[in-house]
DNA sequence: CATGAATGAGGTTTCATTCAT
DNA sequence: TATGAATGAAACCTCATTCAT
């Protein structure tokens, strides 16, 4: 990728007309593929608008330029799993340590998990593209919302601060990482949830119990 | 980075005169500098070389393309933490979970901080560059040694399966980037080696109490 | 040039508005007028675009590298010559050896002079770019037309086999190459034209008479 | 190949020493092996010093640049067949045509063929390589000889002129050219003996026999 | 709005040649 | 003499981006 401008991450202009959101779902769906088929570094926008039935200069009618592309894919996919943590914590609220951990656990993977293909792609570009700003930003709602909700335990006065928190998310994403990568059957993924809620489980019951 | 076939990752030729040892190192350093100073996708192999102080040509003779010089770097480090664990976890063996745990994940911290500013040069790499395939093989022999470790504790049967370990180590890597991606104050590091103490401890713990 | 991988020697893609057919062309000049100008190994992609009065990218979007170019150069030129000899092959179909092979060595040396100057430049490339598999392949054409012919003719029972007519050709190939390489006046030409006919004639006539 | 002087074409030194020798038929022989087994363009100086068994440095010792070496394998082969061609025509002086010519091309084919892989392996360079030019110089030998054989025939008054004999020649190449790099069986070769003599006497008949 | 031909800066890589050891 | 590490000019080729149609 070329050296570009920081500003100029959005997306172009919102489709409204039902063609173009067609087209922009058409450009999405050719990005994940073209990530997951060709790799980082030889996707170009005239391979993903091509993939996408559509000419770069079509592309570029919705994408200032390459990086705003990829951004585009990988907030619109951390929003969705931060959206699902802060509902399950909504939901959790009020419960057993062991219940609400089950439940954001659960959600959490559920959410990574429903196009599985889309995460594997995303860590294709997180470095670049961003990335860790962008992460940072994203989380941090995920983390606000985890935090209030542990304090709300009905079984144990929360000793758990922000970097718990931190450390927590950090460990379900590279665990849930760890997986993808290595194909995620429906077994593992089974394994995967499991253990993930003893890790949380067991880690905050354990940060509770610290003098 | 232009298309490159995935064979010829590997170094050229390993450097045996002084001069060409004195060599290689430069390189190494130069793209270590480079990674952090401009980025992923401004690192360019002249520029490595300038900072270097060799010629391109030089660089060439010793890698046979941008992503072997980059793959070698990567290698490099993972190699590195994975001994240091394997020693951590030879040096453990027989003790009770708790002192396993702290002593390993001390040391693993200890590796990947010794040059920090090469890990965090590194995460934006990784998904590059072989990535997923490389981090499969070296991490190979950090699960073996933990998995024969934990087998050996002196207070609990272990029920640890490869699984479990795995999810443990994604779990120490993934807090650790994250920490290290934040900036990574001493105060933060000490923080974090408490941390994944803790939430190794109880995971394992939790793993051998279960049914 | 750089290694090219045998396949990949087609053009890319075939021009289909006007603006692209005169792109096309001024590219297939201007690779003629450098390879006169400059010779085979100064002959850069690079050069031959400015000449054309067109960017390298524009180059590279017909032509998938130097190697397909040149070759798509050579065999534009011998399908040219070849065409001419069936054509020539065609229309003297049952007349006797003399005339037919008067007729063909004519119309051959007609298709080679037409811009005597691309003939000399192929010359330069034939030796790369597949020069063998490519001549042996597109030189087929007019073998078999050249034995077809043979055997109507009206004076001789033919004893040309395959062989014999690979030898005339090779030997007007060679010999007319070796007058262009000379510099191809005017009456050499004539001195050509005339020695060839002689020498395809007796050759012909001596093989009719064997035992 | 780069830009060279179109000086300093000669050998840098004649080797006279046993060593000496011995390395510059290796090298010559290694030039030969990596023309037929990677093709011209992938001729480089180092890959044919290692061929060699040599350092590259030592090929600079003995040729002051890579067109000379080249140039010089050229020359020698050349002067080969030349040689062989004035000594066969001094052999046949006097004799009839007809056994003229057969003794000729025996020759001819005799020398082109003692190592046929260095035919095959000239024919990718002659074209650059100061090619025309050199083979001008060292053809006019050959066609000195031939002329002056020719006027010494016991049964025909010879009308054969330079220009004549340069045409044979030129057949007599193009031809074996053309068998050579079509693989050259045993047989082939055997029939383009016959094949030649018979165009060449007929040829040489039929212009004794012009008004 | 869509198209896709054109652009050209710039990146990667090669390889003939030199020269200190 | 021989070596082979180092050089660096220069070649090939890519691809984000624009804009006339």
């Amino acid at each position: 990728m070329t050296a570009t401008a920081p500003h100029a991450l959005k997306p172009r202009k919102a489709p409204v007309q039902t063609r173009s959101i067609i087209t922009v779902e058409a450009i999405t769906e050719a990005t994940i593929q073209v990530l997951l088929s060709h790799g980082m570094d030889r996707l170009t926008t005239t391979l993903v608008a091509e993939r996408a039935g559509v000419s770069v200069g079509t592309l570029y009618q919705y994408y200032p330029n390459k990086r705003s592309l990829l951004s585009a894919m990988l907030e619109q996919k951390m929003e969705e799993v931060s959206l699902a943590v802060e509902v399950a914590c909504r939901e959790a609220r009020g419960k057993p340590l062991a219940e609400m951990m089950h439940h954001v656990v659960e959600r959490f993977i559920d959410a990574k998990m429903a196009r599985a293909d889309i995460s594997t792609a995303l860590y294709r570009i997180s470095a670049d593209v961003g990335g860790p700003e962008l992460v940072k930003r994203v989380e941090a709602r995920a983390l606000r919302a985890l935090t209030g909700m542990l304090a709300t335990a009905s079984d144990a006065g929360s000793k758990s601060d922000r970097f718990a928190v931190t450390v927590m998310l950090a460990s379900m994403s590279g665990a849930t990482r760890s997986v993808l990568e290595t194909g995620a059957s429906p077994s593992m993924v089974r394994k995967l949830r499991e253990h993930l809620v003893l890790l949380c489980e067991s880690y905050v019951t354990a940060l509770a119990a610290r003098p």
